[in-house]
DNA sequence: GTTCAAAAGTGGTCTGACCACTTTTTATTA
DNA sequence: TAATAAAAAGTGGTCAGACCACTTTTGAAC
């Protein structure tokens, strides 16, 4: 029991051995890091787990590969914002609220937008996601939000917003029907309805109970 | 010429192929997936390669995948966030405009924050950059977003605020007399007295007209 | 010093194997 | 018959080795 039960997924650990690797190295973006097979040696894993840990880097735009050159941590020039998050994120985790202010701005702007255009708000995924609450499925936490995100049509928001989300979870516990659910119809309503101001209400208080029903 | 060559990250490709067998077969969310072995097969493509593209779906939040049990499709309800997803990753285009919307929220943000709190309102550097508006210089552009963004407080919106913002830059046309000084006095004073609303009026404006005519 | 072909290095992919875990099936028992 | 337990099948997780395609380095010939 003493043993924690981490569902981690090993080849995300993988992924901090390997920061760790690249941060007590020094290597510095545009720099080549040890090839695969090295990794594998020096980790002691296998070399399709270091592969499948350096895609997520790679999707995340932390690295760059290129066949028969070897593995780059990314330059500044291409992909500096991403490059900036990750650091951000995954180094140091002092700034934990920092990172939720910000992913709950850029959800609150989506709302914004998304108030202002009849085309979004008569989308059918509104409805299609006010029955789903019915099912009282926490999911539907995680679902709106990445529709609202979605919806919006920023992609560089929505990119920013993933990795926000990636690191800031929504509470996997089960969805309040007496207290969550209401809030949530009326941020939907509001939203189908173009109402901002009280879809951003309904969007605050659901924020703030989630903060504080989980501590 | 009339080989494929811009395909460069293959595994990108099977994400592709299975967005479509997973279409092709009406795998609704919450369903089941063919397992890994199945899909090597029918894709034609090693069980390695098929994970790798699991894995970037699985980080997406695409699907999850249960030890022992099979890879599921998320229940995310529409092709509408694949669709997306999928284009948003293989980067078919990309969005100035995107960049310059993001920046713009950051910056309204920071208004909201600042107006909210009494102690930023009060800042010295309001009155400071008020005075400077009477140099009538451009650089009072730059000054007065980058301390809106640090007086904000957030580190992390500041630093991702920078890598837009040398995306985008502010025009480097003279700071004009009769247009421009006084939408920047206006939201200056109202910054200072906490109008919320006038503040984010006059930032707009001058956003706007910015954009007017430098084009 | 330049040029260019061979060698070494590296990512990309496939195959097969084994393990851990889950689900299904089958056999046993009350 | 129904419940339970054991066995089998299915599936993801990982590793090792091999080969290919491409790039970089090396070194010999000029």
């Amino acid at each position: 029991m003493d043993k924690k039960q981490e569902n981690k997924k090993v080849f995300l650990e993988i992924v901090n051995q390997l920061r760790e690797l690249i941060k007590h190295e020094g290597i510095q973006p545009g720099e080549k890091l040890p090839s695969e097979r090295v990794l594998s040696e020096r980790l002691n894993v296998g070399r399709s787990s270091v592969r499948e840990a350096l895609r997520s880097l790679e999707l995340l735009g932390l690295i760059e590969t290129r066949h028969g050159g070897g593995t780059f941590l990314s330059a500044v020039h291409s992909n500096q914002l991403v490059e900036l998050l990750a650091s951000f994120i995954l180094q140091e985790n002092k700034a934990v609220e920092d990172v939720h202010i910000v992913r709950r701005m850029h959800e609150k702007e989506a709302i914004r937008v998304i108030c202002s255009e009849q085309s979004l708000r008569s989308l059918p995924v509104w409805e299609s996601l006010f029955m789903k609450l019915e099912l009282e499925n926490e999911i539907v936490r995680d679902l709106l939000l990445r529709e609202l995100m979605i919806a919006s049509g920023n992609r560089l928001a929505l990119k920013i917003w993933i990795q926000l989300a990636a690191y800031s979870a929504t509470p996997l516990k089960k969805l309040s029907t007496e207290e969550e659910k209401p809030m949530l119809q009326m941020l939907i309503k509001s939203l189908q309805l173009g109402y901002e101001r009280e879809a951003l209400s309904a969007y605050e208080n659901w924020i703030h109970y989630l903060r504080n029903s989980s501590s």
